[in-house]
RNA sequence: GGGUCCAUAGCCAAGUGGUAAGGCGUGGGACUGCAACUCCCUGAUCGUUGGUUCAAAUCCGACUGGGCCCUCCA
């Protein structure tokens, strides 16, 4: 399968270390408010990756973590814990916090059809690694010890700026207002592994370690569950766009010191849903969540749909014209799909004609985009039998998810609406289309449409 | 200032050197009592500009315009 490498800036085809296994890690979400729809893209992206790789015979082994702690709001690193803020804003201790939004962000993904990784790990439940992992930096030379807090000195490490493609004098340091220089550190760019020493003393959650009663920095939660729960040969680590510096630089400069070998071969990058106004964000202009959309009518899906019709590297602007024009494509599809009438025998060969387009595309820096267009072609394609279709479109839903085959489910008020079908037909026979077209405007607000053709006439839920 | 990604019809988007896929929308038509559904027909010379080549949307250069990053962020 060919993906694009950020290590490397080019398309290439991608090899594990292992025969056909694939350890996959990807960063998880900051737990402390919502998700919103953008944030939610990435996740799509992934679950697409991790799909398809199994789709195309590899087996997957993938690991996220959740950020509970660790993440500091302005003031650089002496800032306050957003966990910490969000507990103040809501009165509940920062594990709660965190658990409710775990819990709200699992079923946003639930509703995208978003695999949950099968290990997911919490922050704050891999302290112990951390330690392990910054006393032995300490020890190799890598790390120091500075007004209280252990950072890690980026100079030890001669290919730091290698994933970022910079250039260390030409980076600028406090780049935003709100920033101000961290005067403990030994270079400009040194991050900090663990504080003891904050400004900010009221934090909630606190560990003790060689170097004091504190908090782990945010860079190496990931290295560390990574390694934890992956090993020390990584196949693919994936995260957003903004991650790639400093927090995947930084992780690749631990755990490399760490482990003491390269440690991951292919960083996966996924870029960005936008609003016209460039970055989405959780204060600036309507805070766009899952939950947002459906209280507005849209099906998940068809957000899940319009990320598919782009390519995971490529940035997509949201509107709710954008929107609008996909969820009526899904619906479209959907619509098309369900009038394939199950018969004939499965053909193989034009089973695994089709079948290998769609793996091509796969393998093609996964052109989702593409595979849709497949499904078009075999929508409309007379040679192929409904028995042939129904089967490559079940399969082809392993990896994009839509629910294309929808089971028929017989509502408890079936019989009745068969009535009432009756009566308009008798009522149509008879030319009383008022009477007729109220049948059918009543059906209609209760969310069920009719459909008339030659045979007869069924219904189906708006 | 530096890094990085991107630029194809109203929108999404394919195309990886040989004379622009597909979907939605729009307009027209078939079907229908009317409609919905479905089906058929309907559109672009590829940001600008140089160059390489018999041949470029596709390769190289410059420019323009956008996104993201340079210690919160998916």
């Amino acid at each position: 399968m060919k993906l694009y490498n950020t290590l490397t800036k080019k398309v290439e085809e991608f090899i594990p270390n292992n025969g056909n296994e694939v350890r996959m890690y990807t960063c998880g979400p900051t737990v402390y408010h919502f998700a919103h729809i953008g944030n939610l893209r990435t996740y799509i992206s992934e679950d697409i990756l991790e799909k398809a790789l199994n789709y195309v015979g590899y087996k997957v082994i993938r690991c996220m973590n959740i950020t509970d702690v660790g993440h500091l709001v302005g003031d650089g690193d002496s800032g306050e814990d957003k966990m910490a803020v969000a507990a103040k804003r809501e009165h509940k201790s920062s594990l709660e916090i965190a658990k409710y939004y775990t819990d709200i962000f699992k079923n946003d993904c639930d509703n995208l059809n978003v695999k949950w990784p099968e290990i997911v790990s919490p922050a704050t439940e891999n302290i112990d690694e951390y330690i392990k992992i910054i006393s032995k930096l300490l020890e190799d030379g890598y790390a120091y010890i500075s007004d209280g807090n252990v950072y890690y000195d980026t100079t030890k490490f001669p290919n730091y700026y290698e994933l970022s493609g910079r250039n260390k004098d030409e980076l600028m340091v406090a780049v935003r207002e709100d920033i101000k220089d961290d005067t403990s550190k030994r270079n400009p760019f040194d991050f900090g592994l663990w504080f003891t020493n904050s400004k900010f003393d009221n934090q909630e959650l606190k560990w003790d370690s060689p170097w004091g009663v504190g908090y782990p920095g945010w860079h190496i939660e990931c290295s560390g569950i990574s390694i934890k729960y992956l090993g020390e040969y990584l196949d693919i680590h994936c995260g957003a766009e903004d991650a790639i510096f400093p927090h995947h630089t930084n992780e690749i400069a631990q755990s490399e010191a760490f482990l003491g070998h390269k440690w991951c071969n292919y960083w996966i990058h996924l870029s960005f849903l936008n609003d016209e106004s460039g970055k989405m964000s959780k204060s600036n202009g309507e805070f766009l969540t899952l939950s947002l959309l459906k209280e507005k009518g849209y099906n998940p899906l068809s957000y899940r749909f319009m990320c598919l019709q782009s390519h995971y590297h490529k940035q997509l602007v949201f509107t709710y014209d954008a929107l609008d024009i996909a969820e009526n494509q899904y619906k479209k599809l959907l619509n098309k799909i369900s009038l394939i009438k199950e018969e004939g025998d499965l053909d193989a060969s034009k089973f695994n004609e089709y079948d290998e387009r769609f793996k091509n595309e796969l393998h093609n820096n996964l052109n989702t985009a593409n595979t849709i267009t497949i499904l078009y072609d075999l929508l409309k394609d007379d040679k192929l039998n409904g028995k042939t279709k129904l089967e490559l479109i079940k399969s082809f839903d392993k990896v994009l998810s839509l629910d294309l085959i929808q089971t028929a489910k017989v509502r408890d008020d079936h019989d009745e609406i068969m009535k009432l079908i009756e009566q308009r037909n008798e009522a149509k026979k008879n030319k009383d289309f008022a009477t007729a077209d109220k049948i059918r405007n009543d059906l209609q607000e209760r969310g069920i449409i009719l459909v008339d053709s030659r045979e007869g006439t069924t219904y189906k839920e708006a």
